[in-house]
DNA sequence: GCGTAACGTCACCTTGAGGTAACCGCCATG
DNA sequence: CATGGCGGTTACCTCAAGGTGACGTTACGC
């Protein structure tokens, strides 16, 4: 196990190796700029568990409009991170579920998730901190 | 070392006991919206090979606007990822740089970055293949 | 005096993400 | 007959992110 300094040390090196990561055709932005939006990591991490059905994920993720369920599931699904399964049945149903693509993602969600929620107590601390010397 | 396959197993399982993570306040989403911008993640990961002055990075990163490396420097000054420093030097120039709570998230941040130029090809033939779909 | 570089602020405008609500066909149930 | 659930689509509206460009201050070099 490497250490947190060591690890991100390896990122930093290879961020900068990559030459023109900052300017315009970044291939890493177009792709984060997909993921960065209100929902898709939501959904990706509700599908984590399972493949689900449309109104069943609407149950779950309660606070997203139909419309947004639709079209971010759309556009999950023309980045190969979903696949889409219709069922022959009446009404038709349909499922729902990651791809294995859409499975690899978690991981790195997952870090950022674990980071995000480590270091919660510490962000709010240092808005507040930063509100009031203003 | 652990396969993928289980380190995704237990992010999947800490996320859903995570009960109300998928509603109104979930605190993950508070943290994760303000680093999903178009600028934060570029600037932290400029930032991460050391000190920069404000128009170092202005050149390090052409296409960002004067107004919003201002205000993103600002948001993550205020969530304290980054500490500014004014010296008295005329004119005055200005330092920015990672605070240890600010170099703690290039570690997930490298992961992402990872998993995006790992996988670009993929979503690109993945993009096509729906497109030509329909 | 003039330009330039340092580090911003302010006013304005455009764009698009995302919400709301209405509507669709189909089928089962009361 | 009517209601409700299934999985959407469409039109419309709002709001905020982000870009542009002007302005400001100080100090240095030409």
């Amino acid at each position: 196990m490497q250490t947190a300094e060591a690890t991100a040390a390896i990122f930093v090196q290879r961020w900068n190796e990559a030459a023109d990561l900052a300017v315009g055709t970044c291939p890493v932005r177009g792709v984060l700029d997909r993921i960065s939006d209100k929902w898709s990591m939501l959904l990706v991490m509700t599908l984590a568990s399972g493949p689900r059905r449309f109104n069943q994920i609407r149950r779950e993720v309660p606070d997203i409009s139909q419309k947004m369920l639709t079209q971010t599931l759309r556009d999950l699904q023309r980045d190969g991170l979903v696949a889409r399964r219709v069922f022959d049945t009446k009404p038709p149903s349909v499922e729902y579920r990651l791809t294995p693509l859409g499975q690899s993602i978690i991981v790195p969600f997952g870090y950022l998730i674990e980071w995000a929620s480590g270091n919660l107590p510490r962000i709010e601390e240092a808005r507040e901190e930063f509100d009031t010397a203003a």
